[in-house]
DNA sequence: TCTGGATATATCGGAGCGATATATCTGCCT
DNA sequence: AGGCAGATATATCGCTCCGATATATCCAGA
């Protein structure tokens, strides 16, 4: 049985304790969210089809008149979990308008190159700063992975803003740039 | 006037010279390919809205009997990517199905969480090779930036390796992994 | 008591991507 | 010479996905 990517999201999110669809969406957005996303549309279907298909089990668990569902895995589902965990992982996409932008630059005076990756730049400094406070929760956890990979979060951030950095300086130095089409 | 990125990565593809949509697609596969990617199903129905607009100008410049259109930008084209350059860089996406799968990887043995970080590395090594031999061709061009930013994902594929390779050694060592959930 | 924000589910439009269909051209092998 | 594979060129389709929003209930604090 093929499921999407975000399938396993859910599965692995419900794989520990059971939780509602509103609960998965809040959890993606405080963890996976820098490196997978999930939207409403996504995951209440897909709750649905988990569910029929007996990979994940609701349950009725209102709160006063509100309904509710929490869903749990099966066992079947933790097998899925499992073995998808165990398959060679596939997708890797990036996004980046700044380094887009960067790669144009060339119509641009130089001090204006500067400026895209002054901006490149900032936004990783602040993913550094909303990470490093996302830390101590994960500290608490005893599952040790998602604390892991929060750190390579970090890391890799902190990378970047000094690539950035380093980029500025090479920018700014004429001798660097030699060719550079200052327009 | 509101455009998307993929309506400035086409104004940036022709601000050189004059591209046909095949050329322009294939210019994209090798070279922004790797932080930002555009289909044929996004060109070509945005060249004729560019082209509507005003912002670039067809050209028929058939081969034989096939026939074939080269697009050159126009003064309000540039004047539209330089502005768009201007401004503070947006989207900023990353989906890493592996960095997913150890976010999860909880659920499995200690051996087989580092499978993952091991076909991580892989995918990364890869990446900085191919990315390598494009270089030289990139080292021909007066434009630096292409180059600038090509580097730059060599050092970051190469950074990402790297990190592969500690995760690795960490996950191997059971002093550094305490608390770590060996089902 | 009222109100704003959190909880909870559902849905829609638009964007983007991969794949594929169609057609012509070119170079190479036999 | 013929023919075939692969490159050039344009067009389109289905699918997934994301952001935004609609609806409704709950709760904490002013």
């Amino acid at each position: 049985m093929k499921l999407s990517p975000t399938a396993y999201v859910i599965l692995g999110m419900v794989s520990r304790e059971p939780r509602s669809g509103y609960e998965i969406k809040a959890l993606v957005d405080n963890s996976t969210r820098f490196f997978w996303t999930a939207s409403y549309g996504q995951i209440y279907p897909e709750l649905k089809k988990l569910s029929k298909a007996g990979l994940i089990e609701g349950v009725d668990a209102p709160t006063g008149e509100r309904k509710r569902t929490v869903y749990a895995i099966t066992e079947a589902g933790e097998a899925a979990l499992r073995e998808w965990l165990r398959e060679r992982p596939e997708t890797y996409e990036m996004r980046d308008e700044g380094l887009l932008k960067l790669f144009f630059a060339g119509v641009l005076p130089r001090e204006e190159a500067v400026e895209i990756v002054r901006s490149m730049r900032q936004r990783h400094d602040r993913l550094v700063e909303r990470l490093r406070s996302i830390e101590p929760k994960a500290l608490e956890k005893e599952d040790p992975y998602p604390l892991l990979v929060l750190r390579g979060g970090i890391e890799f951030n902190e990378w970047f803003a000094g690539w950035c950095k380093r980029m500025e300086s090479q920018l700014l130095d004429p001798a660097a740039m030699k060719g550079a089409a200052d327009v």
